[in-house]
DNA sequence: AATATATCTGAGCAGTCGTTCAGATATCAA
DNA sequence: TTGATATCTGAACGACTGCTCAGATATATT
């Protein structure tokens, strides 16, 4: 019973999304958002209750959606250190990539003091703890795979791709010289490449 | 002839720069200015001419007073390994650091498209060059002292040693986990170390 | 077809935004 | 001391903010 919905929640959170991920959160308005997601200003209340909770549910989206389009294969059993190169090689320097300036919506949500500073705060250390397990993930199994020497610190490991990747979210976002995101990414690969481990390559010969 | 400023406008600048720093651009309205420098809003804009004027005039104090403070030494002709090692060790996980979530001013500028994207853009890519220099400064005396291997590639270590920090930057005003960056840090150390020469070393034997 | 109910419309609320300005005030040169 | 002038005061401007609501509309059930 009852008026049914003239839109589907994913779609106009989606439309929410790249607004938000291009003009951040406070120099977005409503006004602004009801236009780019073709509804009425009630229909945004009803749905997400604030322009706060809106930004919640938009946040969440961009991590179901984007960063698991990402990140979702270094989750897998099957991750491994090319993964994680491929990964470097495409946000240091793939040409798409270079000329946007969106950065990470996560990121920038997170440097933004964007609404409650709680709020946003814990949704990045999840993302971040998540970047983390996924790159430990997969040098676990590099590691298991004898790729990588036995004392590798693979913990930290993750962690400091975690950071760099971070450092080339940013200067996407500032949109800074191409070679500075291909220099970072390639040195960060050449770090993990110092704690291979050298069996297989005697092997292979 | 004529009235005297009642104010002075390093201080004054000093002031907004703390408030810009701690909330960000659109978060920090002309009202809570004046209030905490201690000014009128005439004042405001007769010396500053917009909120946006003001911004870049608090930019460049940052870049002339806080960034020179951390940067200044990797700057000089005696800027060495230990100061980089010195700079992410404090900024990895000094106990002041971590509990601060500021981050870096120009770093949060850069994300926050405030309030034009071409002056804070123009004003960051003249900082992560800034940095890059210093960086390559310092690396390149260690090699031409000879603690550096002949090959390393000292412009592209640099560029990390950037992305690193900005990481790091980014991370801070997140909130991250200490160990995040601390791990960061330490890493992106180890990326040096690997490419020093070991004829020191042995002729120290 | 009639009714109940959930959704849509868009005008408009109170509050805040960046900014301005006429009048008051303080300082310097003469 | 006087006049000229630069600075200060605080009220207020129009525009915009996030948000609301009474009336209109469309759907599902009966």
């Amino acid at each position: 019973m009852g008026r049914s919905k003239s839109y589907e929640t994913d779609e106009v959170a989606e439309r929410a999304m790249h607004l938000f991920w291009e003009r951040g959160y406070h120099a977005t308005s409503t006004r602004d958002l009801t236009e780019a997601m073709g509804i009425n200003p009630y229909s945004l209340y009803a749905e997400f209750g604030s322009k706060e909770g809106l930004y919640e549910h938009v946040l969440e989206h961009y991590d179901r959606t984007v960063v698991t389009g990402h990140f979702g294969r270094l989750e897998s059993e099957s991750a491994s250190l090319d993964d994680i190169d491929g990964l470097f090689e495409y946000f240091g320097g793939g040409p798409e990539v270079a000329t946007s300036t969106l950065g990470c919506l996560l990121c920038n949500a997170a440097v933004e003091v964007a609404p409650s500073p709680d709020v946003s705060r814990a949704t990045t250390a999840r993302y971040t703890d998540r970047l983390t397990a996924a790159f430990e993930n997969a040098l676990g199994n590099a590691r298991a795979d004898g790729l990588l020497v036995e004392d590798a610190p693979i913990t930290d490991l993750a962690r400091f791709l975690t950071v760099v990747m971070l450092g080339l979210f940013t200067l996407m976002r500032a949109g800074a010289d191409p070679a500075l995101l291909r220099a970072g990414a390639t040195q960060a690969v050449e770090r993990i490449r110092a704690v291979r481990s050298h069996s297989r390559d005697t092997e292979g010969r």
